[in-house]
This record gives structure tokens, C-alpha cells and sequence, in this order.
DNA sequence: AAGTGTGAACCTCTTCACAGCA
DNA sequence: TGCTGTGAAGAGGTTCACACTT
């Protein structure tokens, strides 16, 4: 199989989502040129990324909304289903847990840890949530390759340590810190005031300065 | 003065916060390939994005950390300083409040709007939450260009089209949909599930499949 | 000697345009 | 006819390499 890019694969997720939501509102048949406006991209785009997955539409009709659903299943999850731990229960780890509740079947929080003893030992969201301590033995015992860090930015590279020696091989980090981490662990930084900044130049931008 | 992609301004975003965080431990000048590593890029990328400001380094020596900030801040920031607001404080949104608060002095979130009513008019981290029907004139009254949206994905385009009618210029969107805006309004979207699963994605090619 | 600024090469991603098919 | 799949062209972003500076 080819290497995708990350870019790619970000958008073939985005396509899995509308796709999603165009089977739930009955549509059987869809366009290249469909997902693309549903997706903000052009159809060309739309097409060249799913030549990365098995799945081929026909001409005149289209692409099948469930097949293709189908085939992005295939090639996108993990068919044994994918546990991730969250650590850090805050206001931004609960906002994730929410809204990842049930979204995607296969793709589960199983775990979230956090140091303070208030959030530990109970259920939030649906979500076990153990203390810091048990981390590493949970996350062997639930196989969990993937970790996201909800954490503040002085412990975060502290976790990220803790997550990689105990088998996390990708990461999706919210803490403002550039993570060191093994070269064969893939990072993902969500960086709220980067973002941010960005929106604020070029609003200014087109605000005409 | 040229175009600047937004992948530049994120990264110049990134340097300026990993500057702030040397002058902060008494750094006072920095080599391009110091920078490249905090901010994991390479070192010719540094000084091909520091092409974009007007500052300039002196070979040998490097940048003067101050002085290269002071520089950051003349091209990213607003000399008047820039107005937010955030619309939805729930989970997300207070994350969001807490996370910015006091770390950009120019961009400031001093709008914060929700439906809820035990939410509104009081002041959470620092910051007076509306009631949402106040959202137009508050926010042509403080003259906010950005907003923040971290409102369930139902309501999501409607507060778009509210916060456009306003003046706004720029979203930061966190919803899980494609938001419908004139051309001239800058959007970035957070899809949180998107950016886990490509994590997922990449932790599993990572794990040997 | 060691690091910057930058033209040019390189590489990656996106779009074009068209053959082929239902 | 109208859409897909895809080679080829085009744009955009990154790295190279080296003249220039202190």
C-alpha cells in the first residue's frame, strides 16, 4: 500500500463524517463535486484522495454513500477497534470526552487519568477516570496506542514520557509545548493560541487593515 | 508588503511563544537553528519566515531575543489590540477562556456569549458572559472581529451568520461542519475528531500495523 | 569561523484537462 | 451526456547551498 499523507488522511475522515451525516438524511448517491462542497475543497481534490482507497465510483452515478462509507471504514480504522486514554480531566479533557462520546465506534476513550482525587475512581462521560499512578499499567493492560493530552503545559512533557514508555505510539497534544518524543511516535499539536493568532492577522487582513 | 501564507503566521505565532518563553529564562539571543528546534521545523525554514517581518539578525551573533519579539508583535498584533468572542461556554469554552487568559495581552477574549441562562450575566474568568440575543450589538459595540465558536454542531451555522451580520471577520470554529461564509471572512476549523483520527491513523502504521 | 539572507532546486500538494465509461 | 480516474501541468512550501557579514 502507498503512503498516504496526514493531509489526506485528514480529509478522508472529514469525507467518512459528511458521508456520515448524508446516509442519515437518506442519500444514496453522491458526486464527487457533493463531498467536495460538503468538505470545502474542489471535486479534483475529492478524487484524487480516494484513489488512495480501494473503493472506485462509476461514472454518470456516482459514488455509492454506503460502499464508500464502507471502504473508508476499511481503510482508515483499525478493525479490532482502537482504545485512546485521555489524561487530564479539565474543562478541555471533558470537552473532548464529550464530544467524542459516540461519535466513532471503533475509535473509544477508554481510559482518562488525572492527578486530582476528585475526578479519580468515578465515571465521567461514560469513562472510567483512574489516577495518574495507574497509567502505565492500564495502558498495557488495554493495549492503548493512542493518547491525548489534555494536560497543563509544565506536566505535559512529564506525560508524554509516561505515555511513551508505556506504548503510545501516536499523541494529540493540546499543551503549548513542542513534545520530544521517539521519532517512530506520531505528534499531533493543537495549538489554541496559534490558531487563534492566525485568525486575528487575517481577519485584520480582511477588515482592510 | 507580500502575501503571507497561514502556514507562516502559525509558525511565527509558535516562534514568538518559544521566544517569550526564553526571554522569560534569560535568553537574550537565539541562533535560527535554536529556534528550529523548539519550534520543530528546520533551520532555514526559521529565517525563510523571518523574511516576512522587517527584522533582520546579524550573522555570528544570531537575534536579539527582545528585539525579534518586538518585531513578531509589530507584524502579528494589532497596534490597537484585538477584541474576541466566544460563543458557547460549556466544556470547550471555558477551556478556552482559562487557556488564553493573560497569555496574549492583545487579543482578549471580553465577550462571552450562551443560551444559558445560569451562564450569563456573570463573569467567568474574567470575563462577562451575554445572554446570546445581546451578541449584535455587543459586538459591534466593542468593534470584535474574531469570534470563537464552541457551540454544538446544531447551532453552529446560525451563530456563524449572527457573528457575521455583527462585523466579524474571522472564526475560529470547533464545530463539526463546513460553516457557509461570505469570502471575505477567514475561517479555521478545530475538528477534533478529525485530528484524533488521524492520529489513530498514523499510531497504527507507527505500531507496525 | 560560524551564522544569516536568499536565489534556485526540490519536493509535495492541488488543479487541469481529457480519455474512457455507463 | 456527464461523471470518474488519472497523467501532466501548475502552485505552493521546504530545503539546499553559498555569497556575505561580523
Amino acid at each position: 500500500m502507498k503512503k498516504v499523507s496526514p493531509k489526506t488522511i485528514g480529509r478522508l475522515s472529514l469525507y467518512r463524517f459528511q458521508l456520515d451525516n448524508m446516509r442519515q438524511s437518506g442519500v444514496v448517491r453522491v458526486f464527487s463535486h457533493e463531498l467536495a462542497s460538503a468538505a470545502n475543497c474542489s471535486a479534483a481534490q475529492v478524487r484524487r484522495d480516494l484513489m488512495s482507497i480501494a473503493y472506485t465510483g462509476t461514472p454518470v452515478h456516482g459514488y455509492q454513500v454506503a460502499e464508500l462509507i464502507d471502504g473508508l471504514d476499511k481503510f482508515l480504522d483499525d478493525p479490532l477497534g482502537r482504545n485512546v486514554a485521555l489524561v487530564g480531566v479539565g474543562h478541555l479533557g471533558r470537552a473532548i470526552m464529550a464530544y467524542l462520546q459516540g461519535r466513532r465506534p471503533n475509535l473509544t476513550i477508554t481510559a482518562a487519568f488525572d492527578v486530582n482525587e476528585n475526578k479519580t475512581n468515578r465515571i465521567i462521560d461514560g469513562c472510567r477516570c483512574y489516577p495518574i499512578e495507574q497509567l502505565n499499567s492500564i495502558i498495557k493492560e488495554k493495549n492503548i496506542l493512542v493518547g491525548i493530552l489534555a494536560v497543563p503545559v509544565g506536566a505535559a512533557q512529564d506525560v508524554a514520557d509516561q505515555l511513551v514508555d508505556a506504548g503510545v505510539k501516536g499523541l494529540l497534544n493540546f499543551a503549548p509545548v513542542r513534545l520530544v518524543v521517539p521519532h517512530d511516535v506520531f505528534i499531533e499539536d493543537v495549538d489554541l493560541t496559534v490558531c487563534l493568532e492566525k485568525v486575528a492577522y487575517f481577519s485584520r487582513l480582511r477588515s482592510g487593515m
